[in-house]
DNA sequence: ATTTATTTTGCATACGCTTGCATTAAAGCA
DNA sequence: TGCTTTAATGCAAGCGTATGCAAAATAAAT
């Protein structure tokens, strides 16, 4: 026992009658340790109240068993969300969990890489689409681990995983075609990342198949008070549309409460559809139609590319798509007959 | 350079040529350096971009300068955004935060404990009603200073910091009665926390004071669906409630679409009163008057007290209240006339 | 029973840093 | 200038663990 009142491989030594080096042995996965001696020094270490120090442990083998999870805004709740899911996913793994918020000053970003590097985080998943390149590249170029959730980075060879943003975009063209509308705008996420410019890419090829093409696009910034703006402006033109995607539900919550203000009714006067599906999105007020992110099996897939690559340094990246599934809801008129025709 | 790439003290020491400890002096604050020798080791420390190994520095100092977070459910907003503001502010303070989703089986408590104290966290903060007395306890109990968020827990010389729950309450209670309310219920947070214990006290209290009692108290759990079925019997009962207040926003928005559900109109048939004021309370779609939480305010005495309590072992631990006014919105029907005489 | 192959185990070192102690350099003072 | 006080520095010993290596113990084989 240090000084600290901390137990220490030694305590359990000493107690066990074994050298250090055995108890060490001991919670070392795959070391040479006979039966005998094993139980020994799990006894004692279980009447001693004895854990591996993580940090002395991490000093030596360079690995710490903490990932660096770089966030930003925490506004949008599909955020939480993810962060609840992959903690836990994480957690259950024996990973642990160094939170990191973005903020957009450069010196933060600075200072952030830096203490991301020093912690020797075995791994990193950015998740948020805010995150700046530069930040993706050092720590990519450091060598660690990084795989992107919820944006890609298109030729960078870092690994990410996202719905298949484009599909999705034109699951939803298809979807507003079909409920027979003829003036579809789009309230775009910001088109400075790759999920705002897949999702619109989609719309578009989506809209040309059917022979239209989208009445207008607004950058919206995955910002509410932006994307309210530009619903208000798409209104108040003279031949204002009669859909909107929007590139996110987090802006789509902001626009249904701009058309609100403006005594529009969803869907009658116009249809609002979305991206994401976080389960704000389902709750009555909003009712809100829109593409599902799949965020168990985007979790799932984040944690298998990253684990893959702290497994074996040198592994190609990967960038996974997962299907987006479009959920029908109240807030975007239907096609007749075939709701589940499967867009 | 070792093994791994990474720069050590050596290295700088062997260019600044210096020792070794010199160079851990300079990075160490307080300690005694010649300016001149300290500029050298600046400089070499820059050309190799050499920053001192946090890990190995904990093992020494016994300080990891990492808090623990421990958090629940991420779908209630207050929590996101709580931890984005707690997240900035530690980071500004050159601290870090590791980051514990608290389930509730009581393996993962058990775990999560003897992480904590494994990682040597310097302090915690739990950010969340749902977590039981037994952590807080045994980390208490380990000699880390630990600080509730948003939770009290009287007489176990724990600190904690909240808003003045009963206060708020009765504010509610006051605002209510003064806009002609006379049948009020309240479906409360969980009565297993302080927070929502405190809340349901200062609203029995205030009606008190005007010679009202509510007429029902239900037990919305802080959980959505509770909530909502205890909004749904409460409308349902052959007299039903004028006013809501709700135990905070989370519940009270699931109680505005389950009477948007029953055709009920918001506050023509029935006053909402809400919690916390997260963002969302503010948006067009529910636009609830509720108590506000004063995060900032929070956040930074959460800080302060922590801060001060790792800082001096021993200190007596503190019981804050901050005061949480209430703010007005659409939700609930106001008294005529002084709409800010101050509740 | 003896030799050989295979496990187990302890020893000692290293991980990168802080810090008490002794030493040296600088500064203060007469 | 010589002597004392103070500041600056290097040395070396850890912090708690993992791990290569050699020695010891055990199992297998003849």
């Amino acid at each position: 026992m240090n000084a600290n009142g901390r137990i220490t491989a030694h305590d359990v030594a000493k107690l066990a009658g074994v050298s250090q080096s055995a108890v060490s042995r001991v919670f070392t996965p795959g070391a040479s340790v006979a039966p005998a001696t094993a139980a020994k020094v799990k006894v004692a270490a279980k009447t001693l109240g004895y854990r591996p120090n993580p940090l002395a442990r991490a000093m030596i083998t360079g690995n710490s068993r903490i990932i660096g999870l770089v966030v930003a805004y925490l506004e949008n709740q599909f955020y939480p969300v993810a962060i609840e899911k992959l903690s836990h996913a994480l957690q259950a793994k024996g990973y642990h969990v160094l939170l990191f918020m973005a903020s957009n000053s450069d010196g933060e970003m600075e200072r952030l890489t830096e203490d991301l590097l020093a912690y020797q985080v075995d791994g990193i998943i950015t998740a948020s689409v805010a995150i700046s390149n530069d930040v993706t590249r050092r720590c990519s170029d450091a060598g660690i681990p990084l795989v992107m959730f919820n944006r890609g980075q298109p030729e960078s060879g870092i690994s990410s995983i996202t719905s298949a943003n484009a599909l999705g975009g034109r699951k939803v063209a298809r979807f507003l075609v079909a409920g027979g509308h003829q003036r579809i705008a789009h309230i775009s996420g910001w088109q400075g990342a790759s999920t705002g410019r897949d999702r619109a890419r989609g719309l578009v090829e989506g809209l040309a198949e059917a022979g239209q093409e989208p009445q207008a696009i607004i950058d919206g910034m995955f910002n509410r008070d932006t994307a309210a703006a530009a619903a208000r402006q798409l209104m108040d033109a003279p031949n204002p549309p009669d859909a909107i995607f929007v590139g996110n539900d987090h802006m789509a919550f902001a626009v249904m409460d701009a058309l609100r203000g403006m005594d529009l009714r969803v869907p009658f006067d116009v249809s609002v559809v979305g991206y994401d599906d976080v389960p704000m999105a389902a709750w009555g007020a909003y009712d809100l139609t829109t593409v599902r992110q799949p965020l168990l099996r985007m979790v799932d897939a984040t944690l298998d590319t990253l684990l893959a690559q702290i497994d074996d340094r040198d592994r190609a990246a990967q960038n996974l798509e997962i299907d987006a599934p479009l959920i029908l809801r109240g807030s975007a008129r239907r096609p007749e007959g075939d709701d589940d025709a499967g867009f």
